[in-house]
Parts: structure tokens; C-alpha cells; sequence
DNA sequence: GTTGTCACG
DNA sequence: ACGTACGTGACAACA
């Protein structure tokens, strides 16, 4: 039986528009002629993966034909109001065709009518045959035309991610047929489009009375029947606007057009077209991608020359070259190198790890400071090299650091990334030349790995003129050289040291956890009636909600939640819900922490060696992983206790803490020039029962309660949050009302602030990014979003980001300050943990009493700001007591 | 590979 | 009316 025909169906305008937006980076996506071709790229990608995924038989892209259509005729401010299509989508409008013609499929548009309106006739045409249809677009409106042979596929985040309506999936979400979506609409309006609806309605509104009445039509004949209300009221004053609503929502499915459906079968895609399209784009992923399938991958790059060396001299140094040391392994403190290449604009070459190690001119020139090298990832590379017997001095440039300070959305580990978004194509990914997963292997063939080596020499060559420039231009010079390349080589000395963690004390835990885990399943199970996996949050459901009818408190995209806050709305009434809690508790703790962390014990050395990643947040802040030492338990005492086993690595030595007290907050105070919070910062109060006094009119300190402060605190995390009254009701347990008081009196008491929210979104709508005090970026495309919840997101990042971000550099500058004084004082102390807003040390007894002055006096003037900066220190014989 | 949950600042 | 707190990483289950 021949294969079941498909059509797939596009709304061109739709797509077109979130692709530019989705991939709104205007200055890197630019053609030889200055064309701008971002949404085209992004457009490619969508394309490319429809073809792949859906296997059309038959297909149409459709574009709306201009701004009247019969909806104007009757309403003539439909779809009013919107701004003008930006120029730089304008400019690249006529080449969408070319692309989608030369990809084998038609496009169509069609006067007075529009795209949906098309898509709508065409799929009710191709279903009569039997077809399956699949419809991809950004507007919700087109789930009206969901059927059993119908699938609407919505762009969620831009344009990479889908979501799939069907007449199931609409029932289940909403509760109503697809169909009702036109009567839907019909109440609540639409914004975008704007068309009214009726006053005071919105979706929920909407969807409730439909849930009763069934359709527009069908409640204007009850409608006298209702009780007496406001939304009564505003239902007859509103009739007309309801039906014309519905009428404009309503998709035309008989709209008169001129391909049949034979006209829109797939064709083979134009190869010689599409070929030109790229270049004139100046597209070369895509265009590589198109010769994969034929030929060779490094028959498309230019030819390039290295010298393998199975003998290294000095001569084959000199200043200012590239180094590169492969490995495949993510995690370096376990890998093996792979190869080595080093050289300048002239000569590369290439050596076995072997050799290298052998070698002591490379080991002259590689622990030499005054002979620059430029890498890319330099902590990476140090730590390889230091496990290599290596030292590397001279890193005088960071490729990946670079790119991500330009940009935070540049974290990978393959130059070949980064190498292209600058313009260069001459470097394969590491995943062609070594595979993935499973399959991932050396090639035998020595000189394919080689060459590949001498292409990533030349890569961070290539690019670093180019990221100079970049920061230059943004003001970025300073935060690279002066906090982040040296930065790196701190956190390769503290990687390197790690930190000695005693197997026999997590070994001790893990037996008491494993006892009383099996005794808690047993309770459990007792509870339920049955056995069954309590770790399964699919099977824990059926058996609370399903098995002992326990009421749905929360649900989550594919079932109902049983997650904490959930869990404990349910102890009240079931015993269940808080054995639960307490198996997960320590379930966590046995499967993360005591388990997890033996697991990265170095049996040589007893030592836990973490790698923090420094390019990675979008905010500025680290991150730590394999082991994350981050997010090691604090905050109940049970789990707390893990950190008794993380000790110093010599009898007698101590962990010497120090944290910084409300940092985000007093940043803020600075950025905001807020005077109320400044005050309370200068003279010394307690932040949270200095707002409580000021948000709840208290005026003698005492007689601000424990609930109080907590309440007030929580205000204080929001407003560094972002704030909505919703996440403060939530996180409060109290009513949205009663959070919206609170911020509105905070709002009142802190103007400042408030000024601050309002300029810094406004900031972020102009320009399209935030920066924090030393000038790091954070783009923020979606601020000037249609979607609602995109464009809120935004402005709560907005918000969020420069105080975060700047807390993150101003520890990151008292490491590089701490680290300096070390040095100099000559101290056996070492730095081996940083947590956000706290520095771990070991050290020796007799240095506790330097540490005590020094560490305080060193982070709390690493910058100095309009208010003071706190630091509180603790020492002891583990980190547990280092408390 | 994705989802839900939970550990940290 | 919209649906929400900001930033992370690891684990077990399940597709």
C-alpha cells in the first residue's frame, strides 16, 4: 500500500515574522551587500527540519496578500494599530519565495484574503480526499481547524519549538471543541487583531460560559435566563461585538483558490537554486550541509598546511602563537589527550600527547609567561596540561571566554560554533570528526585529527582580531582582561587543589540512609495498600489521586503534580502526603549527595574535583558541575551534615567561610539610588525589619514579629526577582489581593526602586539589553515580544539580571584580589570553593587569625559602592563547622 | 532525550 | 486578561 498522502501547511507571515524575531541579531546576520538575513536563516532551519521530520507529500507555504481583506470591510479597525513590519524584515520579504520555491514547495497568496483563510480551504480540501494534514503557524486562531486528520502545530519560543494542538489535546486543555474557539474568541476578543469581544471577558470567562451554553448563539437565547451580574450586563450591552467578533475570528474555508492539490506536491528540491540562494546569503552551514550529502567533508575547505613533529625544538616556537590540546572527554579531570597543535600565522604543528609530554622545549616554552599564547577554553587547557605534567603561563587570550562576554548565549564547547558566527568556515565540529555518543571514536587515520587541530589553530588565529573589535565597541575590554581571562586561571588553581572529602563518614551515612529508607517504603506502602515505586512521580499519582481519591491540587503538562508545596496542602488530611515528603528528603540526600559525591572521590587523593564553567549563565555567575559543590544541603540540618565529611587536606587545618551578607540587595540599593534602602544599609539595620517597619507602618523596631520580617523578606526577594503580586501570593500562602498591597506599599516606601524597574525596562525595550556595573551584557530579544509571557519574562530578567550579574563580579574580582594577596603574604591558605556569594578556604591554624582580618577587609572593598558591603566569616575543622 | 522533582544562592 | 517569581545541576523514571 502506497504511503498515506500528507499536506503540510505553513502561514508564511506568520513563520517569517517569528523567525526574525527569534533570531534577532541583526548585526552578526548580514549578506556581502549589507542585506540583513537573520529571519531568512532562521526560516532555512524551520524548512529544512519540517521537511525532515513531517515528510510531506504535498505542501504550501501561504503569505497574507496586504493589509485590506473582506475582515476590513466589515470592521475597518481589524488588525489595527499594528506596528509597521520593521525595515529589516522588509528587505528580506521577496526572498522567502525564492527559498521556498527552490526547497521544492509552492507559495501562495491570494488578494482580500488572508493566510489563514487559505490554509483553512485547503485542508478542509485535501481532508474530503483523505489526506493528513499538518498546519504549522505562530497564531493560536488556526486550532479552530483541529481534526481527527488535522493537526495545528504552534511556534512556542520562537521558532525551534512546536507545540501540537489536536481535537484531543484542546479538549483536555481547555474543555471545549475546537470548533468553539471561533466562539471563544468571539467573547473574549483578540488584542493583537484587534477586535473587541465583550467587555470584562477574557479567556477564562470565555470558557466557562461556553463550557455552559455551547456557543455564542446558544447563550444570547438564555441570556435573559442568567442571574443579575455585571458580566450580565456587559453580555447584552456587548451583543453585536460578540457576533462580529465571532465573524472576524471565523476562518473562511471556502476561499476561491487556484492550485488544485496535485499542484502541491513536494518536488526534489532545486539544487543549483538553492546552491546560489546560500551564497547570495552567504549561508555556509547550509551550503556545507548541502555537499555532505555528496561529497567528502573536507573537500569543501581550503586546503591547509601543518607539520606533524615527532621531534620538537625551540625553533618551532615563537611569541604570540595558538595553542590546542585535544580531548574528547567533557570532564578533564579524568580524559586523555587526544593531540596537541600549536602555531602562528604561518606554520602549525601538530605533536603526539606523547611526544608533548616528552618534550622539554615545549614544556620551556609552555611554562614561559613571557611567550604569549592565545587558547581556546584556557582553564580547560590548563588543568589538561597540569595533569600532563605541564605548566601553562601566558594565556594572554580566551576564544570562548571572549565570544562569551560578547554574547552569554555563546557557551559551547566546540569552536567550530563560535567559529562560524564570526565567519569561519574553515573548522569542522568536533562532531563530524569524532562522532557522538556511542559512536564517538578517534579516526585511526592520525592525520585526519591532525588537521582538523590545525584548523582550530587557525580558527583562534582568525578570530581574535575580530573579537578585539567587539570589545571595543562595547565597552567590554576591561571586564575581560582585568576580571574574566585572569579569573580563569584562579579557577583552574582551585579545580587542580579540590577539596578532601572523607569516603568513611558518607560511607557511614549511606548504610543509616539505606535502613531507614526501606523502613519508610514499608510505612509508605502499608499507607497506600500497595507496593509500588514512590521514586515514580507517574506511578505516586495514580495511587493518591487515582487509588485514595485525594482532591488535584496542581497539574503538570503531562499529569498531576506531586511536588512539595502540593504534597503539604495534602499532609493536613493524609498521613501519606508527609511520609512522602520525608522518603523524598532523604532520598535526595542518599542518591545526590552521599552516593553522588563518593562517586567523585579521587581514591589517590581523597579529593573531589569539580570544574566550574565559566561560560555558561547569562547573568555573569558560575556554575559548578560533576560534582556541583553549589548546591551541597544547608538548610535543614539532616542534609547539612553531608558537609562534615568535606575536611582540610592536612591534619590540624581548618575551612575558613566568608559570605557575603544581603549582597543583592545592597547592589541594588547602589544601582537604584533608592535613600530609604541606602539608609538602612549605611546605618547598619536589619534590611528585612526595616522594611517590615516601613511597609507595615511599625514604628518601634520590637514590636516587629518573627511572621512579620519573614513576610517582609520574602517582598524583598521578590522585588530583586522582578516582582508580580502572584509569585509573592504563592510563596506567601496568602491572597493575590493581599500581595498587591504589599507591593504597592513597598512601591510607596521605596521609590526608588520603582524608578529603577520602570528605567531599567525601558533601558533593556531601547537598546535590547541590560548590563550589570562593569559593563557585562545581557541581550534580551524577546523584550519587545507580542507574547505576553515572553515580553513579562523579559522585563522580570531585565530587572533581575544587573543585580545578580553585578553581584557576580564583584565576588569575582575579590577572588582575583584574594587570590593576589596569597601570593604576595606568601600563605599556605588556599581558595578551593566559591558559592555565589561566599568564598571557602583551608588553611592553617596559625593563619586563621590573618584570614579573620584579611578576607573581610579584601571582599568588602572589592568595589566600592553608595552603601557598605557586609562579610561574615566562620572557621572549623569541616565545612559543617565552618558555620 | 525529556520530564518532574529538589538541592543551592 | 494574559500566567509568573531570578540563576543553576543532578537524579530517577520513562519514552
Amino acid at each position: 500500500m502506497a504511503d498515506k498522502k500528507k499536506l503540510l501547511l505553513l502561514d508564511g507571515s506568520s513563520l517569517a515574522f517569528r523567525s526574525f524575531y527569534g533570531l534577532l541579531d541583526l548585526n552578526r546576520f548580514k549578506n556581502q551587500n549589507g542585506l540583513h538575513t537573520n529571519a531568512l536563516y532562521a526560516f532555512n532551519r524551520i524548512l529544512t527540519r519540517l521537511f525532515e521530520v513531517e515528510q510531506p507529500t504535498h505542501m504550501l507555504v501561504a503569505f497574507d496578500a496586504g493589509k485590506t481583506t473582506f475582515r476590513t470591510e466589515y470592521f475597518k479597525e481589524y488588525k489595527g494599530g499594528r506596528q509597521t513590519m520593521p525595515s529589516e524584515l522588509a528587505e528580506q520579504w521577496p526572498y522567502f519565495s525564492v527559498l521556498i520555491e527552490a526547497m521544492g514547495s509552492k507559495t501562495y497568496e491570494l488578494p482580500n484574503y488572508e493566510a489563514d483563510d487559505i490554509i483553512g480551504t485547503y485542508a478542509r480540501m485535501a481532508e474530503e480526499q483523505g489526506f493528513d494534514v499538518v498546519i504549522i503557524t505562530g497564531d493560536k486562531d488556526l486550532t479552530q481547524l483541529a481534526t481527527d486528520q488535522t493537526r495545528v502545530d504552534i511556534t512556542v519560543k520562537g521558532v525551534s519549538e512546536l507545540k501540537s494542538y489536536t481535537p484531543e489535546s484542546i479538549r483536555e486543555e481547555m474543555g471545549i471543541e475546537p470548533l468553539q474557539i471561533i466562539d471563544m474568541k468571539g467573547l473574549m476578543g483578540d488584542s493583537s487583531d484587534n477586535y473587541p469581544g465583550v467587555t470584562k471577558v477574557g479567556e477564562k470567562t470565555a470558557l466557562k460560559l461556553l463550557k455552559e451554553y455551547g456557543s455564542i448563539e446558544n447563550l444570547y437565547e438564555h441570556v435573559d435566563e442568567m442571574k443579575k451580574s455585571k458580566m450580565k450586563e456587559n453580555l447584552i450591552n456587548d451583543k453585536e461585538l460578540a457576533f462580529m467578533s465571532k465573524k472576524l475570528a471565523t476562518i473562511d474555508l471556502a476561499t476561491p483558490v487556484s492550485y488544485s492539490l496535485d499542484e502541491l506536491i513536494v518536488t526534489d528540491e532545486n539544487k543549483e537554486e538553492l546552491v546560489s540562494f546560500y551564497r547570495e546569503m552567504n549561508f555556509n552551514t547550509f551550503l556545507r550541509d548541502l555537499d555532505h550529502t555528496e561529497e567528502d567533508v573536507s573537500d569543501s575547505f581550503e586546503k591547509i598546511t601543518y607539520t606533524h613533529l615527532d621531534e620538537i625544538t625551540e625553533a618551532h616556537f615563537t611569541n604570540d602563537m595558538a595553542l590546542y590540546v585535544e580531548m574528547l572527554e567533557d570532564n578533564y579531570h579524568y580524559g586523555t589527550i587526544v593531540s596537541v597543535a600549536w602555531g602562528d600565522a604561518n606554520t602549525i604543528y601538530t605533536a603526539s600527547p606523547e611526544t608533548v609530554k616528552a618534550s622539554i622545549p615545549f614544556k620551556e616554552w609552555a611554562a614561559n609567561e613571557e611567550m604569549k599564547k592565545a587558547v581556546y577554553d584556557a582553564k580547560r587547557t590548563q588543568v589538561i596540561l597540569h595533569y600532563a605534567g605541564i605548566t601553562l603561563n601566558g594565556i594572554h587570550f580566551d576564544t570562548l571566554l571572549a565570544s562569551y562576554i560578547i554574547n552569554t548565549k555563546d557557551t559551547g564547547r566546540d569552536i567550530a560554533a563560535v567559529a562560524q558566527e564570526y565567519g569561519y568556515t574553515e573548522v569542522s565540529y568536533d562532531e563530524t570528526v569524532y562522532g557522538k555518543g556511542a559512536k564517538q571514536a578517534v579516526p585511526e587515520d592520525a592525520d585526519i585529527v591532525n588537521e582538523h587541530l590545525a584548523r582550530k589553530i587557525k580558527a583562534i588565529q582568525t578570530l581574535r582580531p575580530q573579537l578585539e573589535a567587539e570589545f571595543e565597541k562595547d565597552n567590554l575590554t576591561e571586564l575581560y582582561y582585568e576580571i574574566e581571562l585572569p579569573l580563569a586561571l584562579i579557577l583552574a588553581e582551585m579545580e587542580m587543589t579540590g577539596i578532601t572529602v572523607e569516603p568513611a563518614r558518607l560511607e557511614k551515612m549511606k548504610v543509616e540512609f539505606a535502613a531507614r529508607l526501606t523502613e519508610m517504603e514499608k510505612g509508605i506502602y502499608t499507607e497506600a495498600g500497595e507496593e509500588f515505586n514512590v521514586n515514580s512521580p507517574k506511578q505516586l499519582s495514580i495511587i493518591l489521586f487515582e487509588k485514595m481519591g485525594l482532591p488535584v491540587i496542581k497539574k503538570t503538562k503531562t499529569g498531576y503534580s506531586t511536588a512539595v508545596d502540593v504534597l503539604e496542602k495534602l499532609s493536613a488530611t493524609a498521613p501519606i502526603a508527609q511520609m512522602i515528603l520525608d522518603y523524598r528528603q532523604l532520598a535526595k540526600l542518599q542518591s545526590t549527595y552521599v552516593e553522588g559525591l563518593l562517586k567523585y572521590i579521587k581514591p589517590e587523593t581523597g579529593k573531589i574535583h569539580t570544574i566550574y564553567t565559566q561560560t555558561l549563565t547569562q547573568t555573569g555567575r558560575l556554575s559548578s558541575n560533576e560534582p556541583n559543590l553549589q548546591n551541597i544541603p544547608v538548610r535543614m540540618e539532616e542534609g547539612r551534615k553531608i558537609r562534615q565529611a568535606f575536611v582540610p587536606s592536612h591534619p590540624d587545618w581548618q575551612i575558613f567561610a566568608s559570605d557575603y551578607s544581603q549582597i543583592e540587595l545592597r547592589v541594588l540599593a547602589h544601582i537604584s539610588e533608592d535613600a530609604h534602602m541606602k539608609e538602612a544599609f549605611i546605618e547598619e539595620q536589619d534590611i528585612h525589619t526595616s522594611t517590615a517597619m516601613r511597609v507595615f507602618g511599625i514604628e518601634d523596631e520590637a514590636e516587629v514579629t518573627g511572621n512579620v520580617r519573614r513576610q517582609a523578606k520574602a517582598v524583598n526577594f521578590g522585588i530583586v526577582y522582578g516582582i508580580s503580586d502572584y509569585g509573592l501570593s504563592q510563596n506567601l500562602g496568602i491572597s493575590r489581593p493581599e500581595a498587591k498591597t504589599f507591593i504597592d506599599t513597598y512601591f510607596e516606601k521605596y521609590p526608588g526602586i520603582k524608578q529603577f524597574m520602570t528605567d531599567i525596562v525601558e533601558e533593556a525595550k531601547e537598546k535590547g539589553f541590560v548590563e550589570t556595573l562593569f559593563h557585562r551584557r545581557r541581550y534580551l530579544p524577546d523584550i519587545n515580544s507580542s507574547n505576553f509571557n515572553l515580553r513579562s519574562f523579559a522585563e522580570r530578567t531585565a530587572i533581575n539580571s544587573p543585580i545578580q550579574g553585578t553581584a557576580a563580579d564583584i565576588l569575582k574580582i575579590a577572588m582575583i584580589r584574594m587570590n593576589k594577596a596569597l601570593k604576595e603574604k606568601n600563605m599556605k591558605t588556599r581558595m578551593l570553593l566559591q558559592v555565589h556569594d561566599e568564598l571557602i578556604f583551608e588553611c592553617p591554624p596559625e593563619e586563621i587569625e590573618v584570614l579573620e582580618k584579611l578576607v573581610p577587609e579584601i571582599m568588602e572593598n572589592a568595589v566600592s559602592l553608595s552603601v557598605p558591603l557586609l562579610v561574615d566569616s566562620h572557621y572549623g575543622n569541616s565545612w559543617y563547622e565552618a558555620k
